[in-house]
DNA sequence: TTGCAATTTCATTTTTTTTTGAAAACAATG
DNA sequence: CATTGTTTTCAAAAAAAAATGAAATTGCAA
């Protein structure tokens, strides 16, 4: 994180530790998932913003490139994660923080865990095809493919429905 | 990954593309997981391996080096994913794989992801702190902090149960 | 206790990922 | 349709992460 100064943000007049303390957070939230650090400041800036921001007060607040802003937005916008407003007069995109956890995890499952599992369903084919007779008597690889196409199972079952959880509180 | 070569593999004579396939399969999961690829390329191989296998034998049919093997393997013990087992009159450790998913996943989730839950919760407190007379009374802050509340709170029950919740196939 | 094989450590190198910002593309407005 | 403000793209630079392997450490066993 680049921000040092203390005080009131010149841009949105709120206190400056609680924007602090949300840019931390989620730069640490989409760091478990993966994402870049940029990705994680900007929906941290967002998160606690009253007004919709644009592409360069973003760029500002946060001192990053607009590469970095872009692209980190596009990828919040992929993740639905951010939406963009229309203000009159303004013909910059303005961004807000859409704040349903709960959609943000069930995208980010669906596009970024999904698809693994379903190659890894394919792997698992290819594995059987590749036992040799000799192998295929051999309980020790019948073991362990089928724990692999247990996990697999489960990964598929219980994933999708993680993320509708989250909303039971 | 770094094996190119076909045919039965030299140390445990099982066919090959079984092999590779495991890796590649361990590789992507544990990437997934945030994890180096020696690490998947380490827990790929031995979980496929009926014989336990010393380091040199796992430095030599990963070509990696000693370092990433040492430190691989370190990472595979802390998370339970692999034991050591005693081989008599060798003096070497022999590794195999831990099977059972429902734990590593249980040490990954206790290891890696609770103590961010924890720290979360401490900086949600500062953010509380942080509101001004004038913040406190304005119910979109409010709100935004209740929903972060509620996230902690949901990953902080959801999490544990989660990796038992593996077992029910 | 000494010597030696096995393992760990960690400074350095290599690889991968992320960021940067100039140029290209795009889009609204007069 | 030309101008100008905005956003995207992408090659290059910077930063971060992972791998390497020599040196240090460990611990067995003679």
């Amino acid at each position: 994180m680049k921000l040092k100064k203390l005080g009131q943000s010149r841009i949105t007049g709120k206190p400056q530790s609680l924007e602090l303390e949300s840019i931390d957070f989620f730069v640490r939230l989409m760091g478990i998932l993966g994402m870049p650090r940029s990705v994680g400041e900007i929906y941290g800036l967002l998160y606690f913003s009253e007004q919709p921001l644009s592409m360069d007060k973003i760029t500002a607040r946060l001192e990053i490139s607009i590469g970095s802003a872009s692209q980190g937005l596009k990828t919040l916008k992929s993740l639905k994660a951010v939406k963009s407003t229309y203000i009159a007069g303004d013909r910059r995109d303005h961004y807000i923080a859409e704040t349903e956890f709960r959609r943000l995890f069930a995208t980010f499952i669906k596009d970024e865990i999904m698809p693994h599992l379903d190659s890894a369903k394919d792997r698992i084919t290819r594995m059987e095809k590749s036992l040799t007779d000799e192998n295929k008597q051999d309980e020790f690889y019948q073991i362990r493919l089928e724990k692999l196409k247990k996990l697999t199972k489960t990964g598929g079952r219980l994933l999708p429905v993680l993320a509708g959880f989250l909303k039971l509180q």
